[in-house]
DNA sequence: AACTCGTGGGT
DNA sequence: TACCCAAGAGT
């Protein structure tokens, strides 16, 4: 095996000449590189990177983020997902500027104690913004240390986390911590990739104890297995010739904050009767003509299932509900963070 | 420490 | 199709 120094030398090498030209890398402001890193948890950049984009451009210091609304923050998150980093994010803004006055902390124990931060966006930061030696550990780094010393030892239990944590710290460049952290990153996303990483192209295919023992398809190990649940979410649409009802979602559950129409939730695919019944929490049916349903679709999240359809009934005759219901205007829909299936809905319907 | 939180792309 | 995975964090 060559040694650590050598392959620091040819990682970074590789990603000079590699990397991709990304509008976070043309700063080191910790704002930016905070707001970036949030983003990306879990995501694409692909994905990530518009929303990047239209954040700076609605706040474009972390006063302003700290000033806005949680509703018009999750408005812009909107259809990004995992929603708690929006909600965290609007939260650790409010405290950079309440308790930091508005200056971003630049020590590792002031930024990971923010809301949202953990051990791998606090180095991240560290590292890129303030030149400090903290190794990040995520996906691309667990895939490429696994591979490259062929360790299979799962990546997602507690001594997994330990070893890949020591390893990644000892291969950490301390002269130049942000570009090697990146570096890391950037060749496990665009070269050691997750499925048929192209190893004859690869600068440590000499190197690469997973190649050597023909194991690349099976590094990096996991244990965890997740289950899936199942839940049936029939929404109503209560629509008069201007409106309709909107609900938030209060509870810790799955799109937390967001708005949707109000939901009867089954525990199976229920007759339209027995739902019906329910609706008279929201309003009297016998005032509403013309039921029109649509067919089950399917949502899928990380954990769950979501089927889901929508019942609309045209009202003739106002009745507001009793239940926190939301009186909104068809051309004020637009205002709300919707989740992805009514978000599709509105869209269908023309009223955003 | 296991479980939960979205959405989209790839195979 | 069903599964994997993606710049993880909170509880």
């Amino acid at each position: 095996m060559a040694d650590i120094e050598e392959i620091k030398g040819t990682l970074h090498s590789w990603y000079i000449q590699n990397k991709r030209h990304l509008p976070w890398r043309e700063t080191t402001d910790p704002y930016f590189i905070w707001l970036s890193e949030v983003i990306l948890q879990q995501t694409r950049i692909d994905q990530g990177l518009s929303y990047f984009n239209r954040f700076i451009d609605a706040y474009p210091n972390v006063k302003l983020l700290a000033d806005a609304s949680e509703d018009d923050v999750l408005k812009l998150w909107q259809g990004l997902g995992y929603y708690s980093r929006a909600r965290n994010l609007h939260h650790a803004a409010k405290t950079i500027a309440h308790e930091f006055e508005g200056i971003f902390p630049s020590d590792y124990k002031c930024i990971i104690k923010l809301k949202g931060v953990g051990e791998y966006t606090a180095a991240a930061i560290t590292s890129i913004s303030f030149n400090l030696p903290y190794a990040v550990v995520d996906g691309n780094v667990y895939r490429f240390i696994s591979r490259l010393f062929g360790i299979d030892i799962p990546i997602d239990s507690t001594n997994g986390k330990k070893l890949f944590k020591e390893l990644a710290s000892e291969m950490l460049d301390k002269k130049d911590p942000g570009l090697h952290n990146q570096a890391m990153m950037e060749f496990g996303a665009l070269q050691c990739t997750p499925q048929k990483p192209n190893c004859q192209e690869c600068v440590f295919n000499e190197t690469c104890m997973a190649l050597k023992e023909n194991k690349i398809d099976k590094l990096p190990v996991k244990q965890g297995k997740i289950k899936i649940k199942h839940r049936y979410f029939n929404y109503i649409i209560l629509t008069g010739k201007n409106h309709t009802y909107l609900q938030k979602r209060t509870k810790n559950d799955i799109w937390r904050n967001l708005f949707e129409f109000p939901v009867v939730e089954t525990e199976q695919k229920t007759e339209i009767d027995q739902v019906l019944k329910e609706i008279d929490r929201f309003t009297e049916v016998t005032n509403n003509t013309e039921l029109e349903v649509s067919t089950w679709q399917k949502q899928v999240l990380s954990h769950q299932h979501i089927h889901y359809r929508f019942i609309q009934l045209k009202q003739t005759e106002e009745k507001p509900g009793t239940e926190n219901l939301i009186r909104v205007d068809k051309k004020d829909i637009f205002k709300f963070a919707v989740p992805k299936p009514v978000e599709q809905k509105l869209t269908q319907l023309g009223w955003v």
